[in-house]
RNA sequence: GCCGGAGUGGCGGAACGGGCAGACGCGCGGGACUCAAAAUCCCGUGGGGGCAACCCCGUGGGGGUUCGAAGCCCCCCUCCGGCACCA
């Protein structure tokens, strides 16, 4: 009998398939496990990074089915977005047909690897029934003031002519297509992350299950500022200016202010002041460049006087007021208190233009020179030049300053934050419509619920030019209001593609309800998400915005938790030629080539076993023959016993017997609770692997005439079913054949888990390591259960251990239970 | 610049709370089988020294704590990732 893995893995996934075998049931008497990968976008075939993500999670759900759990594991498409639209309009073919074309290959594909998944709640975020809910949770955003539309700057990718929204601009160029983006000012659909940050960052101390590296990233993200808002008078006019800071204590440094030139004040006061020319032209050259230029660090400091000034309440000193291009309108209140001798932004602006510097903090233990200073001095000290508050250090001068606005009516203790509303519309076709007309008499109107779904409309050909390709569909865009029966508009912007994988594992646990977006039950059985899985790039994508969604759809009260994903594990990426595996780099693996030289099950192995899952996989094809190697030696080892196997029981209690039963029981105890420890206590599947490799080795060096007799024959059956068993989440197809070959029962996918008795897996006798001054110089085997003195005893009397202390004093004598001695010797 | 993570044989990686460094796999060397090769099976494999028993060195570098450090503390170097004028 020969190893063939493509009929073996074929005949095991026609046979799950019928028998439904990983169809998920909302069982009341069985604990729930949610395990969820991250969905995938049909861009055509699956890559390595989904073999990879997907094998991980299915040793889970299928470990976990073992268990006794009852467990969802789902896999569906994140089907909306611009590849879609792209080959559209570069093969001429419509995005719909595109995207289920390649969904229904990557389905197969799918398929192939034996994914355990429970296809009849798969889903595609394309489907009206899908998007149709999310219109629902727009517009009840939008009544709740959670979704609003306002004119702003915003980041523009020309290429993919599209706005992107802040988490989609990596280092000022476009997450997708890499190009710069640029300022652009829009009227955009904007969701209240804002609103939330407070507890999106709290609960970022609430996940023990995620790795510490995303939560920093999130809080990073989120970027909290504890601080305070001060108002700055004008000098020729009742308006103030409030600025914010997280240096309250330099007040009395201000000696001029910022403002961004986007700040509508800018102009204004410029007019005011009859230098609207000047101003005008600085306004116009900033605000048109594009983010990374704006942005990055060798762009000097430059501003313009508008000719205003502001009074510093604390000195009242006549601060003359400069629009900066270095000042973010959108960050704290759009204008800065420049305190040049404690801030290194403002210390270079006010050389570059001659402004005053004052220096109002001392370090402990020296004084400073604004004369002779050649850099900010930005950390802590001692108050000075700050009228009463001199003689603070500069910490309680925070809280004191604070205290002092707040009494006086002038500002008082304020917290500012780095994240941004997210802005959800796009300017393209491929996307859920945002559910919105406008009215020219009513104006802004959500569209009534019953008019749901505003479907997409078909097109024949996508065209930009002029705001969007809906745009152009007339009988799309002309509607009568719902209201006043007059003339509408719809919006033609779509949504962003990440509104939609922001709730889709809420709907797997009820994919096909058709009144409502969740069935309550269902929701209630198996939220949260038990184990995420996917990639660290969606670190504060994906993974805030869910998070974000979920504390949303809980206070619209369709939801009873907090947070979606109770443990999160980040994969690390398929490395090859020491580069991530992409296109791009042309070092891609295609996984269907793998699958159809060496099966599925090799893939599966070599994925796991070349490195723990959290960390970057390097790609070897010498591994993946290592794998194959394996799984053939596994298939032979089983086939050489089956004689062997026939009309025996296997061992199941706890019993130790003598000779080779008992070696043969140790081993396979031993092996159980080594693997469901890897497991259990951190998903090490490499290390788990290589404890299933070494009992193979150990299985292939049993000499068989050591198994005749019925005990002996017993405890290799046991053997050989636990080796299969403990194989069965890591390589399905392999195991079942092996288990039917082995004459059990199908499947061996829906056994439970096998048990390792502690008392087998002890060692009866175990190595002491002795170590004389700190190194080792001998090992004594003593059995489990004799007492320390006894084995200073034998430690004393052997021969290695008296040649290193003859003649010489035993200064010490430490004992690690069962491990090692350590003597010290003089 | 700030915030994370990581540096272990020729390679991927083990060593879970300070206790035999290098499990397992790859590669390499040797052997068995074969007319031969592939496949398979067995043995060996961190470096250096020694006929050998053994000895010395060794987890990016330098110091420290400890009977004992890959792991803990201090300083430094390198690589990877995130943020980056956030007031």
């Amino acid at each position: 009998m020969k190893y063939d893995p493509s009929r073996i893995e074929d005949k095991w996934q026609r046979l799950w398939e019928e028998e439904g075998v990983f169809r998920s049931v909302e069982d009341p008497e069985k604990p729930k496990y949610y395990c969820l990968e991250m969905f995938p976008y049909p861009s055509g075939r699956i890559h390595m990074g989904h073999v990879r993500n997907y094998t991980i999670g299915d040793v889970i759900a299928r470990y976990k089915l073992m268990r006794g759990f009852s467990v969802l594991h789902p896999m569906g498409w994140d089907a909306f977005g611009l590849p879609a639209e792209n080959a559209a309009i570069k093969e001429g073919e419509h995005p719909a047909a595109w995207t289920y074309a390649n969904i229904a290959y990557m389905k197969k594909q799918l398929r192939r690897m034996g994914f355990s998944y429970d296809w009849e709640r798969e889903l595609a975020t394309c489907d009206p029934e899908y998007y149709r809910w999310e219109q629902k949770f727009f517009i009840e955003m939008f009544e709740r003031k959670l979704a609003y539309k306002k004119k702003a700057l915003l980041n523009w990718c020309p290429s993919c002519k599209t706005v992107l929204a802040n988490e989609q601009v990596e280092g000022g160029s476009c997450w997708r297509c890499e190009n710069p983006v640029t300022a652009r000012e829009m009227d955009q659909w904007f969701l209240k992350t804002t609103e939330y940050a407070d507890e999106l960052l709290d609960y970022t101390f609430k996940l023990p299950g995620w790795p510490d590296r995303v939560l920093v990233m999130q809080r990073n993200w989120i970027g909290k500022s504890y601080g305070a808002e001060l108002d700055f008078a004008l000098r020729d006019s009742d308006t103030k200016i409030r600025v914010f800071t997280t240096r309250p204590d330099t007040v009395f440094g201000a000696t001029f202010m910022s403002i961004a030139p986007e700040h509508p004040l800018t102009i204004q006061l410029a007019k005011d002041s009859g230098r609207e020319a000047q101003v005008k032209e600085f306004i116009d050259r900033i605000v048109l460049q594009d983010r990374a230029q704006r942005t990055s660090e060798e762009v000097e400091k430059e501003g313009v006087f508008t000719g205003a000034y502001c009074i510093n309440p604390f000195t009242g000193w006549e601060m003359p007021i400069y629009a900066a291009n270095f000042v973010l309108f959108e960050y704290g209140t759009g204008a800065v208190m420049a305190v040049p001798a404690h801030d290194q932004r403002d210390f270079e602006f006010a050389k570059q233009y001659e402004l005053p510097i004052v220096v109002v903090i001392n370090p402990e233990d020296s004084t400073l020179d604004p004369e002779t200073m050649t850099a900010a001095y930005e950390g802590p000290g001692v108050m000075v030049n700050s009228g009463e508050f001199s003689g603070l250090p500069s910490e309680q001068g925070k809280e004191a300053i604070t205290r002092f606005s707040s009494d006086k009516m002038m500002g008082g203790k304020a917290y500012s934050y780095r994240l941004r509303d997210w802005g959800i519309s796009r300017q393209r076709y491929w996307g859920a419509p945002i559910p919105v007309i406008y009215c020219e008499k009513c104006g802004v109107l959500p569209v009534p619920e019953s008019d749901l779904p505003v479907l997409l409309p078909d097109i024949e050909k996508i065209e930009f030019e002029g705001g969007g390709p809906l745009k152009k569909i007339e009988e799309f865009v002309n509607v009568a209001c719902h209201a006043c029966g007059g003339h509408a508009e719809r919006e033609t912007d779509t949504m962003d593609t990440f509104v939609e994988s922001s709730w889709y594992f809420i709907r797997y646990c009820c994919p096909k309800e058709a009144r409502d977006p969740f069935h309550r039950g269902a929701v209630h059985y198996w939220m949260p998400v038990d184990q995420y899985i996917g990639g660290i790039e969606h670190a504060v994508l994906h993974l805030l915005y869910a998070r974000f969604f979920v504390k949303v759809l809980r206070d619209m009260g369709y939801l009873d938790f907090d947070e979606p994903f109770q443990n999160l594990l980040t994969q690390g990426m398929v490395i090859k030629d020491g580069e991530k595996m992409s296109k791009s780099k042309g070092n891609v693996v295609d996984p269907e080539y793998l699958i159809e030289k060496y099966g599925a099950d090799t893939s599966r192995i070599f994925t796991l076993f070349a490195s723990p899952p959290e960390k970057d996989l390097d790609w070897s094809d010498k591994g993946v023959e290592g794998g194959s190697r394996f799984i053939k030696r596994v298939y032979n080892l089983v086939v050489q016993h089956l004689d062997r196997l026939r009309d025996v029981t296997p061992l199941r209690g706890d019993e130790e017997y003598v000779g080779t039963a008992k070696k043969l029981r140790h081993e396979t105890h031993k092996t159980i609770r080594k693997v469901t420890n890897e497991i259990e206590t951190r998903f090490h599947f490499n290390t788990a692997i290589a404890a299933i490799m070494e009992f193979v080795n150990y299985l292939y060096k049993i000499d068989p005439r050591e198994l005749v007799g019925d005990l002996p024959r017993s405890a290799l059956a046991e053997a050989i079913q636990t080796l299969i068993l403990l194989l069965s989440p890591f390589v399905p197809h392999l195991s079942e054949e092996l288990w039917e070959l082995s004459g059990n029962e199908r499947f061996v996918s829906s056994q439970p888990w096998p048990e390792f008795h502690e008392n087998l897996a002890l060692s009866e006798s175990i190595p002491i390591v002795v170590q004389i001054n700190g190194k080792v110089r001998a090992k004594i085997v003593v059995d489990a259960d004799v007492t320390e003195e006894q084995i200073r005893e034998m430690v004393l009397s052997d021969q290695r251990v008296k040649e290193y202390t003859s003649g010489k004093e035993v200064r010490k004598w430490v004992y690690v239970q069962g491990k090692l001695v350590s003597l010290v010797v003089r």
